[in-house]
DNA sequence: ACGATGATAATCT
DNA sequence: GATTATCATCGTT
């Protein structure tokens, strides 16, 4: 089941969650961009530093979500991966609105076109309504749920966003995209690249 | 199109 | 008291 997939480490489920589908009600997005976050060998994670009563949930099994609330404004959602214990999650941090526009152009009224309803971690939450109250859910059974995708053709890897220090150097290739999507954030896109790779996956592009 | 900056509060030290 | 897995706005090219 989609669970197995997820016991993974985030390494390897990060790219394969790009182009599956979350679903929060009406509003469905497509993910186009995603990082992956290990738990204590990795120090951009919020994990490195052991278990908090705010990342309790990553430390948790596969399939749930991991919400949290950062620079005093901004919710941004996980999916946490296996192996339990590892405490270590995918970051969803952008995508594509393909069902229920209207619902979140409403929500995102600063939206200035529907490329922009989910570009950007914090933005994808709003879009999707996702708030705090949704963390620990499971995303095989809550009321967000994950559905795995087709694949996608290729896709490109380099360092992570906003992440200060070490961890978010080019020895952490951790951040995920669809080459050429436009709902991929632009935030720090034209930060060098360094470490950056194409990936072919040998999967056929969805339809 | 790009860079700088203020907003704003939970969490950790 | 410092830091933060960010966003919108406003300034300059």
């Amino acid at each position: 089941m989609f669970e197995d997939l997820l016991a993974r480490p985030a390494v390897e489920v990060a790219p394969l969650l790009l182009g599956a589908v979350i679903r929060h009600g009406s509003v469905a997005v497509r993910l186009t961009e995603v990082e992956a976050y290990l738990g204590a060998e990795d120090p951009g994670s919020h994990a490195f530093r052991g278990q908090t009563p705010r990342n309790a949930v990553m430390f948790s099994g596969p399939g749930r979500l991991y919400t949290y609330f950062s620079y005093g404004m901004h919710v941004c959602a996980n999916v946490v991966c296996g192996p339990e214990g590892t405490a270590s999650g995918v970051l969803l941090r952008a995508g594509r609105v393909i069902d229920g526009a209207a619902t979140a152009r409403a929500r995102r009224t600063t939206s200035k076109g529907d490329r922009d309803l989910a570009r950007g971690p914090a933005r994808l939450t709003v879009a999707l309504g996702i708030t705090l109250d949704h963390g620990g859910t499971d995303l095989g059974h809550g009321p967000v749920h994950l559905e795995p995708g087709d694949g996608v053709a290729e896709y490109l890897a380099g360092p992570r966003t906003g992440v200060s220090g070490v961890g978010g150097g080019a020895d952490y290739p951790w951040r995920f995209w669809i080459p050429g999507d436009d709902s991929v954030s632009a935030y720090r896109r034209h930060t060098p690249a360094r470490g950056a790779r194409s990936v072919t996956t040998g999967r056929r592009p969805p339809s």
